[in-house]
RNA sequence: GCGCUCGUAGCUCAGUUGGAUAGAGCACCGGUUUCCUAAACCGGGGGUCGCAGGUUCGAAUCCUGCCGGGCGCACCA
């Protein structure tokens, strides 16, 4: 089924077109109610096109535009806005011919894939394995899963590339020190166990730095291993695996999932397209490094700024495996389309990148080179993002104290809700150390009840209890930085993102437990629903939240255009205002008890289609829905 | 110095190829509960959209120049 706003584009299209061929109806949703639920604001520029006023050339279009049968009839506001109102019986068949949920899962609420599917590769997450993830590689990791699982949905062949850091000259180090530390790593490769990685590389680096013979050791061992000595290689893919074993339990834990293929892989054919670029001209050397000059990039100096892609030693460096990968990319994958999810600093070597992948063809004319960029997170008080020395902070730890965190607030607010005489709930303790992610992030210091307490009057076991907050937690995380525009930086705020207020995860997968509950409290399976049969909308916050629902396949054409997850997350929070209006004891209607059982079936089927919204919305956010919170 | 990027309410942020009186949330003030989850809802105050010009029916959005923050600018990725 087609989205209502490409419906309404279509028609108003045809009426325009009639005036004047080349006219885009300019259909959009009205920001404002009373201007109806869309507009098309095409009427202002065409009249200014043709010589004639504006309002009149509204009223032509209305003659020729067929739309009665979704629309109110379409008023003619201002300069010349055309309004047009969702008549609720439209909305009610729309509704009701949206097919019921697979019980395999997979539901789609009805919206079709793609017609031209494409093969897209997303780079995303892509840390160096020479240390464990921290949190630099949360907004790759989220923002580059939620744009793969959006296209995938819309039924895009998409290929998710962990582009990890596995190569170069600190592994000769790293494989050098694991050989003393673990000297049966020959042995038993795969038995080796590194406790902590960030601790094993300072390590590392200190006896670099101390012991001349070390890093005498460490210089010969990167020539083994680029040479491709056997025993060495071994040492090396050992120490890759355990640190590719770290990051997947990161990745899992996140739901997050990524083919590994790092520059170690591409290692054979850097060479290759070197020669290439060499023999087709598009490399010269140039201060004894071999470069490519692209149009328009100058350094410092205002000389031309070459990529380079051979260094002057001789080595190979970022430049030049990024172009072995888009060779891959393109010639055995077979993508049309690469996305970059990397952050903004980065904006001048993809852009040198693809300017040489372009010209040299590496990179086809036809397909399609980005980089989606995105800000920098940092402290909440706008400081880099650090541990109180200085120091990176691991990924684990911040996802640690984001579930610590959401356990805290579930616990208060349940106690609170049970009207518990526990005394006054610190609700956080965040205004000390304000840049210190984990403050009050402890379990010490909790004032309410034990978690055991709590689950047990609120029946639920405290294994249930620790599922919760791990969901709640980590879908925080992601929901606040996917709520944020990508472009911009914003402030790690555990207090904010854990909220239950506002635009946030809890929010939305309250909302979500609580459409949830209302079906077992009414006794139904929604899954046993009819669907397919006429439904009634008539209250006001009836109508609203049906229109709600229907806007989902024009949001996610729309984020999957742009690569914007926060108009997702926007459209998820307007999503779940609407039910908590249509379900306001004052503002909304009843359900359960309904006026008729016929009322009942329509609000019920209403529910569950609102609950789907979200669940499907917040999937492809990469966030767990909840049956109880 | 050049380039990129950001600057919107006290705070954190939205704002769809230029559209109507610039929106949310937090915080603050007030209201709603014999009633399906009040973990909710409703209302209120609060803005020279960094500044100044320009383009036009219309500018937070596009152009120019300033101011302020961040990032980048030949061999680390």
């Amino acid at each position: 089924m087609k989205s209502i706003l490409q419906e309404l584009k279509t028609r108003v299209g045809s009426a325009v077109r009639r005036l004047d061929a080349e006219a885009d109806p300019l259909v959009r949703a009205s920001t404002e109610d009373q201007h109806g639920d869309y507009q098309s604001n095409c009427a202002m520029s065409l009249a200014k096109k043709l010589g004639r006023p504006p309002r009149s050339v509204a009223e032509e279009i209305l003659r020729s535009l067929d739309i009665a049968d979704l629309c109110e009839p379409p008023q003619i506001a201002g300069p010349g806005f055309i309004n047009l109102r969702l008549r609720p019986d439209a909305l009610a068949s729309r509704l009701a011919a949206i097919p019921p949920a697979p019980s395999a899962g997979g539901d789609r609420l009805g919206i079709d894939p793609v017609e031209q599917r494409e093969t897209v590769v997303v780079d995303l997450s892509s840390p160096n394995l020479a240390k464990e993830m921290h949190v630099g590689h949360l907004r790759s990791t989220v923002i580059g899963d939620c744009v793969c699982r959006i296209l995938e949905f819309l039924g895009h062949d998409v290929i998710r590339e962990n582009h990890v850091g596995d190569w170069g000259t600190q592994f000769g180090m790293l494989v050098a020190f694991l050989r003393r530390a673990q000297p049966d790593v020959l042995a038993r490769p795969d038995s080796i166990a590194i406790a902590d990685l960030e601790a094993f590389y300072i390590q590392a680096k200190a006896l670099f730095d101390a012991d001349p013979a070390f890093k005498k050791e460490s210089q010969e061992t990167v020539v083994a291993l680029q040479q491709g000595d056997a025993a060495t290689r071994l040492v090396w893919q050992a120490f890759c695996n355990e640190s590719l074993r770290h990051c997947h339990r990161i990745l899992d834990r996140l739901g997050v999932a990524v083919i590994d293929r790092g520059e170690s892989f591409y290692n054979d054919l850097m060479p290759k397209v070197l020669d290439r670029l060499t023999r087709d001209g598009h490399a010269v050397e140039s201060q004894g490094a071999l470069c490519m000059f692209l149009e328009g990039f100058k350094t410092k100096e205002g000389e031309p700024l070459p990529l380079l892609i051979r260094k002057s030693d001789g080595g190979y460096n970022y430049a030049t495996s990024d172009l072995a990968t888009l060779v891959h990319r393109f010639e055995t994958l077979g993508a049309r389309r690469v996305i970059y999810v990397v952050g903004m600093p980065q904006k001048l070597h993809f852009e040198m990148l693809f300017a040489a992948a372009y010209k040299s063809g590496i990179a086809p004319a036809t397909a399609r080179l980005e980089h989606l960029a995105f800000g920098s997170m940092l402290a909440k008080s706008g400081a880099p993002f650090k541990t109180r020395e200085g120091g990176t902070i691991k990924l684990k730890d911040l996802l640690d104290s984001a579930v610590a965190r959401a356990r805290q607030v579930i616990e208060s607010s349940a106690a609170a809700a049970q009207g518990d005489a526990a005394g006054p709930i610190e609700s956080s303790g965040s205004s000390e150390g304000a840049d210190d992610p984990f403050a009050a992030a402890g379990p010490g210091d909790l004032a309410g009840p034990s978690a055991a307490s709590v689950a047990t009057r609120r029946s639920l076991t405290s294994a249930q209890m620790e599922d919760i907050a791990e969901v709640v937690g980590l879908a925080a995380v992601k929901y606040f930085d996917l709520s944020h525009n990508l472009a911009k930086d914003y402030r790690f705020d555990l207090d904010a993102m854990t909220s239950l207020e506002g635009n946030t995860a809890p929010y939305m997968l309250y909302a979500y437990a609580r459409i949830r509950a209302i079906g077992r409290k009414a006794g139904v399976d929604y899954a046993d629903l009819p669907a397919g049969e006429a439904m009634t909308l008539e209250h006001p916050s009836e109508i609203a939240l049906a229109r709600a629902v229907l806007r989902l396949p024009e949001i996610l054409d729309q984020a999957a255009a742009d690569l914007k997850p926060n108009l997702l997350t926007d459209y998820l929070y307007d999503l779940s205002k609407s039910f908590s209006r249509f379900y306001d004891r004052k503002l909304g209607v009843r359900v359960i008890d309904a006026p008729t059982p016929a009322l009942r079936l329509s609000r019920l089927r209403l529910c569950d289609l609102t609950a789907r919204a979200l669940a499907l919305g917040l999937s492809l956010l990469g966030i767990r829905t909840l049956e109880q919170m």
